[in-house]
DNA sequence: ACGATAATGTAAACAGAGTTAACATAAGAA
DNA sequence: TTCTTATGTTAACTCTGTTTACATTATCGT
């Protein structure tokens, strides 16, 4: 009589599995555990994921759908170009605070291989065309020289690492952002820091 | 008969460890691989070292070893203080191109902990002290002002920051340095772009 | 030289992991 | 109903890290 069926087994699994995530990381999930924890045989996710990596993409890909959403999110409300790659750059560091160890399976190695899992290159594919429409679109494009457009690359480039940067060294501890500032305006500092400039005062 | 002790296992052993880690990472790396490429019993590397983690602690403080040394050597070599920071950053992301693996295991989170091996821990802030020193050490510290001190240290933090997050970048695959410009070009742009740059031409 | 002691090696075991195969049961379609 | 598919289970296989008990060798004080 012990209910063999009890419904929606892949969503329980997929839920505890992103808590489990969330505080250990991905070394710390364990399917066993994870199985035993969801009061279901050992065997029994791989009826619903394709083993462990598989679990890993379905996680990475709600993680990069949440990432692209608060991209777009922030994008769709500023006007100016410059504005926007700023205010896209503390979404970026903020997101990566809020959740690390989504942004780590985004962006770490221990990510399953994209071009094992179509959902999840589509997802991260996705994630960066927002990234790069918002980045890209500028306000009079048509109007752009072939240098100008290079100019407007490399400087999505540099606002890329720039934020990437900062992101991973507070996740990983490495520098923590001051206690007596929001941290947006310590991210936009360091984004708009000029190392160039001689500082005469 | 059976040369029961073969001389210097601990060196042998750490060798072919490094080797793993280089094409197959932390993850790669197998104790009881490693005892059976080595021609010892599986049991043995845990007479030199303390587990897993202490394989990877020994492995980690002789790559922050060499990175200390490979910024010391750049940052001894220039003179003003921007072009220090530049050319820090330059060397940063190339040690991170040269030894992904290595770089990896300095920052990641397959890094024993700290403070579990002490000998890391100065190895590691040994590496920081280097980075630090040599950024901060400006040509007349003496009479910098307070704000100027401020700047400096938030130019630091940048420096550090972008150069991070483009070795990020880049040793994961999510952008190419272009092949037609040497690498020190590439990064040293990104470096000192400034996205404030109205760009009147 | 000798004997105690530390260092280094071994085999065997334990627990836990990922994964698969063989089998059992429930749900749904024909 | 009956056939098929989806879902679940148990049991195994292989691999991993690690520890324990034991064996051998090197080293050092005497």
């Amino acid at each position: 009589m012990g209910k063999y069926h009890h419904g929606d087994v892949r969503n329980v699994l997929l839920q505890k599995a992103e808590n489990i995530l969330i505080d250990e990381g991905p070394t710390g999930l364990s399917l066993r555990r994870l199985a035993r924890l969801t009061g279901v045989s050992e065997a029994a996710p791989y009826r619903h994921f394709d083993g462990k990596d598989g679990i890993l993409a379905a996680v990475a890909i709600s993680a990069f759908e949440r990432f692209a959403q608060k991209l777009e999110d922030v994008a769709a409300r500023i006007d100016t170009h410059e504005d926007r790659i700023m205010a896209l750059g503390a979404a970026y560091v903020g997101f990566a605070i809020e959740h690390p160890q989504h942004f780590r399976l985004i962006f770490g190695r221990e990510r399953p291989p994209l071009d094992q899992y179509p959902e999840l290159r589509d997802a991260a594919d996705n994630a960066f065309d927002v990234l790069q429409r918002a980045v890209t679109s500028v306000d009079r494009k048509a109007e752009m020289t072939l240098t100008e457009a290079a100019t407007a690359y490399n400087r999505a480039l540099a606002a890329w690492s720039r934020a990437h940067g900062i992101a991973m060294l507070v996740i990983d501890g490495m520098i923590a952002p001051p206690a007596d500032l929001p941290l947006d305006d310590f991210v936009l500092g360091l984004l708009a820091e000029d190392l160039n400039r001689t500082d005469a005062a």
